[in-house]
DNA sequence: CATAGGCTGGAGAGCGCATACCGCAAGGAG
DNA sequence: CTCCTTGCGGTATGCGCTCTCCAGCCTATG
């Protein structure tokens, strides 16, 4: 393994030089033949500089941390795609941490990354509200902004931090209003947990619109944020008369409720309408369509990396756009 | 920012006594008052070590890297998420490069890792096996062994790492051995693109079943592994008279084909039988139910972790284990 | 022709930590 | 009671690099 000092020896010149020609330095050149000779010696030797070193040096990484709940979810992959191909343009090395919904793991995860003094976090996914260890991650949270970390998180503004928000008040009414106009008149709403301000976003946002749309909305129970629950929660709406729609608040949900009316030998739109939110890739191959309200999740975590890596001023909050997906489960309004 | 040196000083004790009590030292102890002082120390500093410094002066990082074609593709991040999960019972922070599939790029980011000298490398997703980028990526590769990062492979042996090994021969041969066990004989193959190693292992072995089991098997033209082109290879297939089943190499094929069907008004499975291979998510909602074989990706992911970072002479290789899943989508046999 | 000022190369001081080595004290064996 | 061993704390070196400071040269200017 070869060192900086390596090269300069071999290339005749100092350590400073060597630095200057192969790293750059602010304000300083190299004349062009030494800087020549230089980089052949670097590429006779196969030089790699070594990452922890120039950190040191430096006194800053180059990489950036992306903390998400479960990286095997598409919603957080996408999120990790984007944040990746926006990284690598920054040329930010990108770490991953897949710490699930509680806040104490993250609490751990957090120190380790202190440790790794990272130029830039980016947290996708939210806590629920109602978590005990929330105060910990906060304090962890500023502690590593107090040390210079960029912060930016993706739906959860409520954190304080520089935040990509998801568009789930403007989706959901758009959702609402657009079903309305198909004719729909009543509706339930599978909401997902009430302690995960995103499902409880959407989930008021589209109350609201319905009502000031002259529409009727069933209360729901709160439950998990997947397909079991949704199918659960499906399972349960099914003793009284069916609404002419039932929206749940992300597709999960949608797809658990989906299975449960399908078992019950129920046709979509035909017997209820259906809509879900997110239009994540899971909606791709099922039939009928699901109306779902579109995010560009892989446009977040770009955008979350441009918050927190980008040198112009950003603004601290940056509201996702979002487009409404009509589909087959909603039917055209005839009934 | 507290420096251990502010934390040895603290408690009245040397640096080297500081760095014994907080990371321990092999063959050392700290008489328990004084690691007590020091522990006490650290914790009203609010100490974090320096993971660069300490990568630099123990001359090793505790850093894995992960290398992708996609982590938005779920089978990349379903592998990322068993990664991740193994990546920090070793105590490791778990780099992430989502590269696509050419050879070049992957070059490239191999570079910047080297510069990191990650402790082990994990590459999943394999590269066409004619990429003219190829000798170089391996070259790279080797390298980077040579200087004493571990490297495993998910699905793609062929580059000569310890390597986790698809059950892409064994599962085809089961699933071929189902299908004509249950009474299907003729076969169509959406091979994927033929440069691909897993693609055309699948193909390959599921043809080699079906025709020593008495089926046939009709020839098939390469294409991408997407829905899409699972979507134009059924298009092809339907100029021809069909066969009882179509397989697909993998399950994003065979939606495209289910989709191609559907719009031809065809019905699955009694106009023609239809399988997949990977069993991933995105069939979970699909009606109906489609046939696949299972591959636990996270467990591979996981397994790969260990091949690289276990203490104990792991073997070179590792087969993945699979499961079949037949499901509606290949009907009963009473075709 | 003298001198200021820009350019560029080199020397050297750290960055924060682990660890080899040294020294001292206490305890056991002879 | 002495000598050797063992246990443990401290000192100091160096990991590989960046960057500040200084010195030399060359050019421009009065």
């Amino acid at each position: 393994m070869s060192t900086l000092s390596d090269v300069a020896q071999r290339a005749g010149v100092s350590l400073a030089t060597a630095s200057r020609a192969l790293n750059g330095s602010p304000g300083r050149t190299v004349r062009p033949e030494l800087q020549a000779r230089v980089e052949q010696a670097a590429r006779e030797l196969d030089y790699q500089p070594h990452a922890a070193a120039q950190t040191m040096a430096r006194g800053r990484s180059n990489s950036l941390s992306l903390l998400v709940n479960d990286i095997g979810d598409p919603y957080f992959a996408s999120i990790a795609s984007g944040v990746a191909s926006a990284a690598s343009r920054f040329g930010c090395i990108v770490t991953l941490s897949s710490t699930g919904v509680d806040a104490t793991p993250r609490v751990a995860v957090l120190n380790m990354l202190a440790a790794q003094r990272i130029r830039a976090l980016i947290i996708a996914g939210g806590v629920a509200t109602d978590d005990p260890g929330l105060p910990q991650l906060s304090a962890a949270l500023r502690r590593l902004a107090d040390r210079g970390t960029r912060v930016a998180t993706i739906g959860a503004e409520q954190l304080g931090f520089a935040s990509v928000v998801l568009p789930n008040t403007s989706g959901a009414e758009a959702l609402a209003t657009a079903l309305l106009d198909l004719g729909h008149r009543s509706f339930s709403i599978i909401a997902g947990p009430d302690n995960r301000t995103s499902s409880s976003q959407r989930a008021s946002a589209f109350a609201d619109a319905v009502r000031s749309g002259g529409g009727t909305v069933a209360a729901n129970q709160p439950s998990g944020f997947d397909r079991a629950a949704g199918y659960q929660a499906m399972d349960r709406l099914l003793t009284d008369p069916l609404p002419d729609v039932v929206f749940a608040t992300n597709d999960l949900l949608a797809l658990g409720a989906l299975r449960r009316l399908r078992e019950a030998g129920l046709r979509v739109p035909q017997d209820v309408a259906l809509a879900g939110f997110g239009d994540s890739d899971a909606l791709l191959d099922v039939e009928p369509g699901i109306t779902s309200v579109l995010m560009d999740t892989e446009e977040a975590g770009r955008l979350a990396v441009e918050m927190t890596l980008g040198d112009n001023a950003q603004p601290r909050t940056e509201v996702l756009g979002f487009e409404l997906r009509l589909r087959a489960s909603t039917g055209r309004g005839q009934r």
